[in-house]
RNA sequence: CGGGGUGUGGCGCAGCCUGGUAGCGCAAUUGCUUUGGGAGCAAUGGGUCGCAGGUUCAAAUCCUGCCGCCCCGACCA
């Protein structure tokens, strides 16, 4: 993409409204712009990052036996109301009616559909397990919304829902959702912390809150050390396998948020030097619920022993848009955004320091289309700006790199790279660079 | 919803107390000079001062009501 020919208007000066890192820069970095309190248009920086987000998410559902749908942002009071929660909701629900009266919902959630679905089509244990899971659009009229798109009323979410005949097998579909959080965080340069949550009227342990740790963050997080860096299970990871040690070596450990938080467990479970009291946002949720639904809305199917049983359900939450905002607290520093490789919206910023110049234009279309053709997304500063401008544009946006062409470099045969989250700059043969970029 | 703040060109702000027909910085446009970390000079364009009502010869400024947005608290991906 050429600079000259994006869409991307970026503030010098900090919007007054924004008061946390990741909201001032996304402004400022041109990625998303408020139309209301808690609703944001994203531009096509911010678009580029959320959908690198959502690929890795989709990705990693995939692998882990997920199966995609999309479920429609409108729903039926009536589905609610055989579930109950049409009443129980309260005002968070943004309700609305139709033309012909009825009452309709902009949906916060997607249990009670994806219940409806699957008992109009499941009627045997033998179609079972599933998982389904969708990435669309929720409205949720929070009572105030703040810090950008971290809590926004219009978010995007990955929500999944797991179906299986008995508690043994939702225990499997739990752990495969819980190692395929593990790797969709790692994945995107995060270091996501499992910690049990509250699991309500259903008890047992089967709730874990996914926390990164960052000081803006909205809860109070207490676990143990060794919980940050823990490795994570690879691409060779097989879900069919025993996954129970990948959790076990986590929930072993102590973690827990400030609501669940015990002091003196902390004290008597943790050594001194290895307790870590921090803050962090929670970016994805694993529930397991049982029968809450499939028996107040009938999703039955006929067993192995042909007796008609509830199915076990669990469901699965990923904030996909909130998950932009998080990285950037995570990653930033005083000239900008840092973007990890994975989610970033390009992975070259090209640097055209004298536009206009036959040679350093010529050298930096050569570079465009080298990067272009390996697949690499560039964006490529082809302004007449200053370059001092061009530099802080680019630190701005954080793109991991940025590849420096001026004249003075092209004399001596060089152009310089410059890894942006460590700022190490080199002086490199052209070819040298791109073998680096491409790495 | 309770508490606190705020609303003035695209962005950041001053002016309001003490009413007299709107100003600064950035950005934009044009020209010249500059050009390796947010350049300089000159000129130009752009604002029903959140909305409605009231007081007054006269309202951004005073009064009343409403609305938007931000921050702190209880809830949440």
């Amino acid at each position: 993409m050429r600079l000259s020919r994006y869409f991307l208007p970026t503030l010098k000066e900090n919007p007054a409204e924004a008061q946390i890192a990741s909201h001032r820069l996304m402004l400022r970095a041109g990625m998303v712009r408020q139309t209301a309190a808690g609703i944001y248009v994203w531009l096509p920086l911010g678009l580029a990052v959320l959908r690198k987000i959502e690929g890795i998410v989709r990705d990693e559902q995939k692998r882990a036996g997920a199966i995609e749908l999309l479920m429609p942002t409108l729903q039926s009071a009536d589905l609610w109301r055989q579930s109950g929660r049409y009443d129980a909701y309260g005002p968070e629900m943004l309700r609305i009616v139709d033309r012909h009266e009825r009452d309709m919902l902009y949906g916060p959630t997607n249990e009670e559909m994806i219940t409806d679905i699957f008992r109009g089509a499941v009627r045997s244990y033998r179609d079972l397990p599933r998982n389904l899971f969708h990435i669309q659009w929720k409205f949720r009229d929070e009572i105030r919304p703040r810090f950008g798109v971290m809590r926004g009323r219009e978010f995007l979410m990955k929500d999944g829902y797991s179906f299986d005949l008995d508690v043994e097998g939702a225990r499997r579909a739990y752990r495969k959702m819980f190692v395929s959080y593990l790797r969709s965080f790692a994945r995107m340069g995060l270091k996501a912390i499992p910690m049990a949550a509250d699991t309500g009227p259903i008890g047992g342990d089967m709730s874990h809150e996914f926390i990164i740790l960052a000081e803006t963050g909205e809860s109070a997080v207490f676990c143990h050390r060794d919980l940050v860096d823990m490795p994570v299970p690879g691409d060779d990871i097989d879900y069919e396998a025993d996954l129970t040690p990948v959790i076990d070596a986590r929930t072993t450990l102590y973690a827990a948020t400030d609501e669940k938080h015990d002091a003196a467990k902390f004290d008597a479970d943790v050594p001194k030097d290895k307790q870590l009291s921090a803050r962090g946002i929670e970016v994805g949720h694993i529930f397991f619920f049982g029968t809450k639904y499939s028996e107040s809305m009938g999703a039955l199917v006929t067993g192995p022993d042909g007796k008609e049983t509830p199915v076990q359900m669990g469901s699965y939450g990923i904030g996909v848009s909130r998950l932009v905002g998080a990285i950037i607290e995570a990653s930033h520093d005083d000239a900008g955004i840092v973007w990890p490789d994975a989610v970033a919206p390009f992975q070259v910023g090209l640097v055209n320091l004298k536009s206009g110049d036959a040679e350093t234009d010529a050298a930096c279309e050569s570079f465009y289309d080298k990067l272009t053709a390996r697949g690499i997304d560039v964006l490529y500063d082809d302004t007449d700006e200053r370059a001092g401008a061009k530099f802080s544009n680019m630190d701005l946006i954080g793109l991991p790199w940025q590849l420096v062409v001026g004249p003075r470099g092209i004399k001596s045969g060089t152009v310089e790279l410059k890894r942006r989250a460590t700022g190490e700059k080199e002086e490199l043969s052209p070819e040298a660079a791109l073998a680096k970029i491409a790495g």
